[in-house]
RNA sequence: GUCCCCAUCGUCUAGUGGCCCAGGACCCCGGGUUCUCAGUCCGGUAACAGGGGUUCAAAUCCCCUUGGGGAUACCA
């Protein structure tokens, strides 16, 4: 039987980096056995706008380049592969139920229900539904509906003896059948519950390997209650750690977003994307969908989703004491369910971070080219289409800015004064203040101003030799007239090597904007 | 409350009875290199939750305690 897996997100509008790690290690498996990964929509309770919620989720996965084989947008045989189109099977599933006495009709209403659970609680017993207003015949049914009640279907769990399975992260597991309830498969209207409908579709789907978050653990004997009663065959499981918050082991959650800010290394790597989407014009952020919990806010700064995946791979997971760096085709050859940790882990963005720094420094510059151009679009600094002679240029900045370039939208960081019309070239004023302003720093540069005039050969070996000679012929250091050279052609205190922003800038822009720093 | 699961540096982890007075990575702290920043190089701090067993030997096995998490919904 081939290996197929699937990942179920709802509709929410956007992509838990949670979520992406369970569906990255379904994907995982199911790439490396040359199996099937699919995408389920749990859109039972989310009514209207589905599409629109499910969009982002979508485009998140692609960006991550987390491909599904059967689903939303792609299709497939078994479809559909939206719960909510898939009435009729969970229906004809709980009639199944129903006619092997594995499941019955109840006609308790809620205040009966809770009445028997608070009465458990009060002798401190575990709570066990005393199945009284259970119909197993039509007439009983009847009259219970006579009395103006509502029937729900629930499955009739045995009380005794135990549930077996294995589970390939937690190993051999076993449950109580008298410790789970006579749980509710459908409603009242006919509409279905999760349990049920997982089991159908998983079934329906014919997946193989149910690989999900651990708070699913101790649903897994009520969902081999139904498949077995359903006659299915029994797919394997692995129950995976969740990802906790930073700095502890509660699960990660959407709605905390607000509290994760207080976290200072939280907010710190929130404030940097934030910072890159001003510049891009795109400053009016909510943090409940541009936060470092959800995917988007990494494609939207300029993340690569290797760097990612590595990082969500090794949150409980390990190849061995010391691998760290793997890339995508790495960690599809060496996944294995054997080596995923037990214990929660928790998201730690300052990793993550140093994840995106290798990953970086590995890339190809032709590659930062591509991604960087669409950020100097967005924040104006090119036009659209590029002009033909942009790409050697921008390898060229690329180049001299080398590892400072951290996430593609740093090159707004980094290259901005290359960029800038003359007019709308501006000083940093506390970095002007600092290494322009003073007297002797003026002299100096004027003095050199006079080299560079003088200079045929425009390039970093001659500027630098030129450089030299000047420092030597004034009796100065080399620090006393480099940072003021600096911010004098960039503007800035910080940046590429000097001799690289003077050669890339050219000697006119340079002089002019040398003369502008002398003029202020 | 009841049932189930989990527990190694601040964080992610290696460790499946002797190779471990516990290894790697991130962070942090020193120092070298460099025109700034970034990087890079060298070095450092830091953990087996606690208590009982079993064993010649325990981070590793067992029990208890503690702490954390999950389930107990006509949520998924």
């Amino acid at each position: 039987m081939s290996v197929r897996t699937r990942f179920a997100p709802s509709p929410t509008g956007f992509l838990h980096i949670g979520g992406v790690r369970t569906a990255l290690f379904n994907w995982l498996f199911a790439r490396q056995l040359g199996g099937q990964f699919l995408l389920r929509i749990d859109d039972t309770d989310a009514g209207r706008n589905v599409q629109e919620a499910l969009q982002p989720i979508l485009d998140g996965f692609r960006w991550l380049g987390i491909d599904w084989d059967e689903g939303p947008e792609v299709g497939g045989p078994y479809g559909p592969y939206y719960q909510s189109q898939r009435l009729p099977q969970y229906q004809s599933a709980v009639k199944v139920l129903l006619e092997k006495g594995l499941a019955y009709r109840d006609f308790a209403t809620p205040e009966e229900l809770k009445a028997e659970r608070e009465q458990a609680e009060k002798e401190k017993k575990a709570f066990l539904y005393s199945r009284k207003w259970m119909a197993e015949t039509d007439e009983q049914a009847a009259r219970f509906a006579a009395e103006g009640r509502q029937g729900v279907v629930r499955l009739k769990i045995p009380r005794e003896g135990q549930c077996k399975f294995s589970d390939h992260v937690r190993g051999e597991c076993v449950f109580e059948w008298s410790r789970e309830q006579d749980h509710v498969i459908q409603r009242a209207d006919g509409t279905c519950l999760y349990h049920l409908a997982s089991v159908v579709d998983d079934f329906d789907f014919k997946i193989s390997h149910v690989i999900r978050a651990e708070e699913h653990l101790s649903n897994t004997p009520r969902q081999i209650f139904i498949l077995q009663g359903l006659g299915y065959p029994q797919p394997e499981y692995a129950h995976l750690p969740f990802v906790a918050e930073p700095g502890s082991h509660n699960k990660l959650s959407k709605r905390k977003i607000a509290q994760y800010l207080k976290n200072p290394e939280f907010k710190r790597l929130y404030d940097s994307g934030v910072e890159i989407m001003t510049r891009m014009g795109k400053g009016n952020l909510s943090a409940d969908t541009f936060n470092p919990v959800i995917v988007d806010f990494y494609r939207e700064v300029g993340y690569l989703p290797s760097a990612i995946l590595n990082y969500l791979m090794l949150l409980g997971w390990s190849l061995d004491d010391k691998t760290e760096d793997l890339t995508v085709e790495e960690m599809i050859r060496h996944f294995t369910l054997a080596r995923v940790t037990k214990a929660p882990a928790s998201f730690d963005p300052k990793k993550l971070w140093s994840f995106q720094d290798r990953h970086m420094q590995k890339l190809d510059v032709k590659k930062k080219v591509a991604a960087m151009i669409p950020f100097l679009q967005a924040a104006k600094l090119l036009p659209q289409p590029v002009p033909c002679e942009v790409g050697p240029k921008l390898t060229r900045i690329i180049d001299a800015a080398g590892d400072r370039l951290k996430v593609m939208g740093d090159i707004l960081n980094y290259s901005d004064f290359f960029f800038v019309k003359e007019e709308d070239f501006l000083y940093d004023e506390t970095d002007f203040a600092k290494r322009v302003s003073p007297p002797q720093s003026k002299d100096l540069l004027e003095k050199f101003r006079a080299v560079l005039a003088g200079m045929q050969d425009f390039e970093v070996g001659p500027l630098e030799e030129a450089l030299k000679k000047f420092i030597e012929a004034e009796h100065i250091k080399i620090g006393d007239i480099v940072h003021t050279l600096r911010v004098a052609v960039t503007g800035k205190s910080v940046g590429p090597g000097v001799y690289d922003c003077l050669a890339l800038l050219g000697k006119v822009v340079c002089l002019k904007r040398i003369d502008k720093a002398l003029a202020k």
